[in-house]
DNA sequence: TTGTAAGCGTTATCAG
DNA sequence: CTGATAACGCTTACAA
């Protein structure tokens, strides 16, 4: 245990000779103190350091102002953007974030979702991963708003965000004719998340509408060495695709890499590529990917809002399911026109 | 004010049929109870849904069990890789992280520290940004412990994690020569952090003792936009260097996809180029960048060891200060031998 | 080992 | 507007 070392609101009471309720009062926004006293508890607060403590007003309101971030692959480009942004907005909004990683563990989120509750977080935002109905129920249970973004869940309960991920498949698939290609490919990781495959569901179908066909290829999980294999694999078939629509940029960028330095491929001249994400490296002079942007900053906007908006009396009649457009990103791994 | 939703200790004793101190003594890691009294406070505590209440036992115990990650700049890839792995270790430590990103605010870092107090939070994780003393002297007038890293503040009290930067320029300077490089440069953002000036420090320091200049040329910020401003900067110069120590990664990739996408030169053949960090993208087969690797695991494991050393009365006497060494990790941005 | 009772630092309620 | 007083849910002497 550690010393006492906090200065308590009784103590500045004390010393601005007033009540520890005038304290709490001059702290607490919106509660009716005069200016004067304000004045004086003000000073006092200043002179001895005191800081009102949060956990005890936690206990008190039933209410911590903590937001839980529950997050896997964090070091990911996508993944820290998004972090970035909702850390960001959700301290504008008055709220703290607890972090939590579910990378290597085993008990992962719900060993994670438990700490939350702990803490008495007032809410979770889950990025990512798989779905599971007992953490839903989990929080449910405890009184907890949560937020699924991209990933599918279909209890009531929960805002779920996610994006237009087939139609996004249908818009590339036509950006590909345009320029020509024949011969289309679908580079999808394992991980099977319901985003994923969503966009792999549109692009195969839209083809299908055409009376084309796709060679869908799934290796690994969602990273830049997936993006190589998948490369080595659809580019030694024996119809070499003049298409591909990675699942994801880190795919992209390997897939890019691999077909460039390895087969000797030109991009977008021999072969076009999309992505998804737009990841920061997206942009790099040497990917200049063509993708589909994850609108970061308005996917966190619209998870504070609802968090954050007036603790009414049941979510019932809310908004439940947000579904926002990822915009084409034209860059230069498409070409114009059929070569 | 949310209604009530979660069961209490009280609740779990009565269920169980004893006194809450017995529920208490159940949830505490060594106190006495009887093997049969745990069990039936466990299993009423199972049915009844019962979660200890951190924030009550952080009130009592006067310690939280939070740790302050303090962090500008999350997506970058240096950044997120360290924010990764500490929440890991923390996690695994059994201690929760609370995020406070410092990107966009004005207050920064001063405001940040305040949500920290006021969680009482038992220590502060810095990553990164300009020393500040007030910072130092606010978190250990609160009882925090504090880590810096890669920052540079020479108060006693917090732990400081370095890596041996100017050791580093100096290392990496021979292997410039022994290719034979002969116009040196360094490229390094104006941040001015000490972690970003040891490097240009120990590079030109390196090359004076070796009888030869460096041209130094600083801007912006610590990005790939950067970088690339550099590398033009750099690249039309009347001398056009012959290689470039980056004081990070990121700019190294800007600077090499200028150079040799505008500048149509080939690296290393005519440009030796060298980073810092061994971020992610420096192993992608488009830059294969030679660099040196930050050991984020054991920087993170070093802080999470420091600060959960249980509680010693004071922390005199103890390390104050960790520099670990960057290892040079040889790719193919630098040549064997003199061309 | 167990229960009783005191307290941790707040805020909400209710008189004044 | 202000000040007592009672919670909030927990831990921890202390006594049994």
């Amino acid at each position: 245990m550690r010393s006492k070392i906090f200065v308590s609101a009784q103590e500045v009471a004390e010393r601005a000779g007033v009540s520890r309720s005038a304290v709490s009062r001059t702290f607490t926004p919106g509660a009716s103190v005069s200016a004067e006293t304000r004045e004086r508890v003000l000073q006092a607060a200043e002179e001895l350091g005191y800081h009102v403590n949060h956990l005890a007003r936690g206990l008190m309101r039933n209410e911590s102002g903590i937001v839980c971030l529950i997050v896997s692959e964090v070091a990911t480009p996508y993944r820290s953007a998004l972090l970035r942004e909702l850390t960001l907005q959700l301290q504008n909004a008055g709220k703290v974030a607890m972090f939590i990683n579910t990378d290597r563990s085993d008990g992962s989120v719900d060993r994670a979702l438990q700490q939350a509750i702990r803490y008495r977080a007032d809410a979770s935002v889950i990025l990512s991963g798989l779905p599971d109905k007992s953490i839903t129920q989990l929080c449910l249970r405890n009184g907890q708003r949560l937020v699924l973004i991209n990933r599918d869940d279909d209890q009531p309960g929960p805002l779920r965000i996610n994006l237009d991920d087939d139609e996004a498949g249908g818009r590339i698939l036509t950006a590909f004719v345009r320029a020509g290609c024949r011969r289309l490919a679908f580079a999808n990781s394992e991980a099977g998340t319901p985003s994923l495959m969503g966009r792999e569901r549109g692009f195969v179908a839209g083809a299908r509408a055409l009376g084309m066909d796709v060679i869908v290829e799934r290796h690994g999980w969602t990273g830049y060495e997936a993006g190589r294999v998948l490369a080595h694999r659809l580019l030694t078939a024996k119809e070499r695709p003049d298409a591909v629509f990675c699942a994801t940029d880190l795919l992209a960028c390997g897939f890019m890499d691999a077909a460039r330095h390895q087969f000797g491929i030109s991009i977008p001249d021999e072969l076009c590529v999309a992505g998804f994400d737009d990841i920061e490296q997206a942009s790099w002079s040497s990917y200049e990917l063509t993708t589909f942007a994850q609108p970061v900053a308005e996917i966190a906007s619209r998870a504070v809002e609802w968090l954050t908006k007036l603790e009414r009396e049941d979510g019932q009649g809310d908004v439940q399911s947000i579904r926002l457009r990822a915009e084409l990103l034209w860059r230069k791994s498409i070409r114009a026109r059929k070569s």
